[in-house]
RNA sequence: UCCCCGAUAGCUCAAUUGGUAGAGCGAGCGGCUGUUAACCGCUAGGUCGUAGGUUCGAGUCCUACUCGGGGAGCCA
């Protein structure tokens, strides 16, 4: 019976048939193990020398890796076996066999790995990536659908600026410039009006000229927008919207998870509500004596780590030189290797600290929050964080000036725990017709291209809002991935695409 | 755009103070009936990123360039 890794637990000791490639083999003697892969998951295949033909025996055990293939044989429970399960083979067929196939078990460079990421995409942690990457948009149009939202296609060539000019991709429209979408919440904002609850998801194309780990060009982002809610409101449906995210993935993806080596733990801390601050008392919590202590407190954990890491491989080291033997030699050469990189790694962060704490120190209401400031929130803290009411000079122009202190806004940007920083922005939309045209020309704007956007001001205009959340940014902080790039299947970065 | 680091076998990396290239993985062959990145033995595999320079001699030192990594600014 033809069947799906994945579902091999229906099958204890049944005979079935597996399709798939072959992930890895080991081989003893007259004796074989093959894990075979099949998109559902991993199962261990045990050949025995007379339980298949000679022939196929000798042809099985220089089966090159990644080789496809269809193998027959019966259900086994095996704690032994990856996934718990094994198969004991009694027929297989090389539906096509992989030579000398490039991605081995051992380490790889980015580089390579991105050069060769068609192949790459079959490695066990992309797949788990994937896998969540599929369960979170999933569980995002799962929570709007549910909730009465409506989807929006918002279009990707678009003719109006959203979030700033110099992060605009042009092109050709059969000569006129058009640009790239940066969001689509001014369409969506119109469609607000008509439906109440509307959101957009899709890719965004942003032509920033950053090179780190949290920036794509190309990236996917969902956009709920709501007629009639005011920022309290707005908070509550992001908080709702992102613990859902996080507790589906939980639920279906623990072993994903644990492969991958997320903080299930922390994960299932991930509930409302989320902690609230405003910009203001964020800015005091930066120069106050607190983030000194805090700063200095993270520099000492920093450098006590890599004293314990620099004993560690001392002691590696010694016991080599005391003679062991060549497997145990590797294995100890690879614990190093691991040790200095996460050495390398807290080097970085040494040498940033007292740069991070100074920028801290020296923050000043009106400057928009760094990256260094938003991780030192984020980190001192292990739920999510709102920061709210920005001040109104380093926003966007559609934000809506809070009636309050008409020095902010009212807005938010949403910092995932651990540090990880901005997942979602979002905010209170301008809903006064006269306060926004006068931003559009402030912004220095044409308000003809604004027209059709100002004009949702003229005819029965209400409080309105929603937020962006950036896909890839919420599965690198769920996953513990540590550069977004590995949560795409095909990432485009600053200043290189590969395929 | 700026600052740091790197480029040696298909891959990941070594090579004392400048003295003529090494290991593991992968590949090939052989051994092993319970392996978990299996293990053990043998074999093949290199214009040391490119171009100059210093030197009796350069993988190693200097200059330029190319490519890559990390960080900063900005952001989802």
């Amino acid at each position: 019976m033809k069947t799906y890794i994945s579902q091999l637990k229906d099958h204890i000791d049944g005979q079935v048939t597996v399709s798939g490639w072959l992930y890895n083999s080991r081989a003893s003697g007259k004796l074989q193990f093959l894990i075979v892969r099949d998109g559902t998951g991993l199962c261990q295949c045990i050949v025995e020398k007379g339980s298949v033909g000679d022939e196929l025996f000798a042809q099985l055990k220089h089966l090159g890796r990644e080789s496809a293939l269809t193998v027959t044989g019966t259900v086994r429970s095996d704690d032994r076996s990856v996934g718990g399960f094994e198969l004991a083979l009694t027929d297989a067929e090389i539906v096509c066999p992989a030579v000398d196939y490039p991605i081995t078990p051992k380490d790889h460079g980015v580089d390579f790995l991105l050069k060769h990421r068609h192949l790459h995409l079959r490695s066990q942690r992309q797949w788990c990536i994937g896998r969540i990457r599929h369960t979170v948009i999933d569980a995002i149009r799962r929570f709007f659908n549910d909730s009465g939202f409506t989807l929006i296609d918002t279009p990707i060539f678009t003719t109006i600026v959203g979030e700033g000019e110099q992060t605009l991709f042009e092109v050709d429209y059969f000569g006129t410039p058009l640009h790239l979408a940066q969001t689509g919440q001014l369409y969506l904002e119109s469609a607000a009006m008509s439906f109440g609850k509307v959101y957009c998801f899709g890719p965004t194309f942003r032509a920033e000229k950053s090179k780190t780990r949290r920036h794509l060009t190309e990236f996917w982002m969902v956009e709920p927008e709501v007629a009639y809610i005011d920022l309290d409101g707005l908070l509550e449906l992001a908080e709702n919207f992102v613990s859902s995210i996080v507790q589906r993935v939980l639920t279906e993806h623990k072993s994903e998870l644990e492969t991958l080596g997320a903080d299930i733990e922390a994960l299932k801390k991930i509930t409302p509500p989320f902690n609230r601050l405003t910009y203001s008392q964020v800015v005091e919590i930066l120069i106050s004596e607190k983030c000194v202590d805090f700063m200095a407190g993270q520099l000492a954990g920093f450098n006590a780590e890599k004293t314990e890491l620099e004993d560690q491989i001392k002691a590696l080291e010694k016991e080599v030189a005391g003679g062991v033997k060549k497997w145990k030699q590797e294995k100890i050469a690879a614990e190093i290797a691991q040790a200095k990189a996460r050495i390398a790694e807290l080097e970085v962060k040494i040498e940033n600290n007292p740069k991070h704490a100074r920028l801290a120190a020296e923050f000043r209401w009106g400057k928009d929050l760094g990256g260094s400031d938003e991780t030192i929130i984020s980190l001192m803290h292990d739920k999510p964080t709102f920061v709210t009411h920005y001040p109104r000079e380093v926003k966007a122009f559609y934000m809506k000036t809070d009636r309050a202190n008409e020095k902010v806004v009212e807005n938010f940007d949403l910092l995932a725990s651990a540090g990880f920083g901005e997942i979602i922005g979002g905010s209170v939309r301008e809903d006064d017709h006269d306060i926004l045209l006068d931003k559009v020309n402030k912004e220095g704007y044409n308000p003809e291209t604004y027209q059709w956007y100002l004009d949702l001001r003229k005819y029965g205009s209400v409080p309105h809002g929603g937020f962006g959340l950036g896909v890839e940014r919420t599965v690198a902080w769920i996953t513990g991935e540590k550069h977004i790039r590995q949560c795409i299947a095909f990432p485009r970065m600053m200043d290189k695409v590969y395929i």
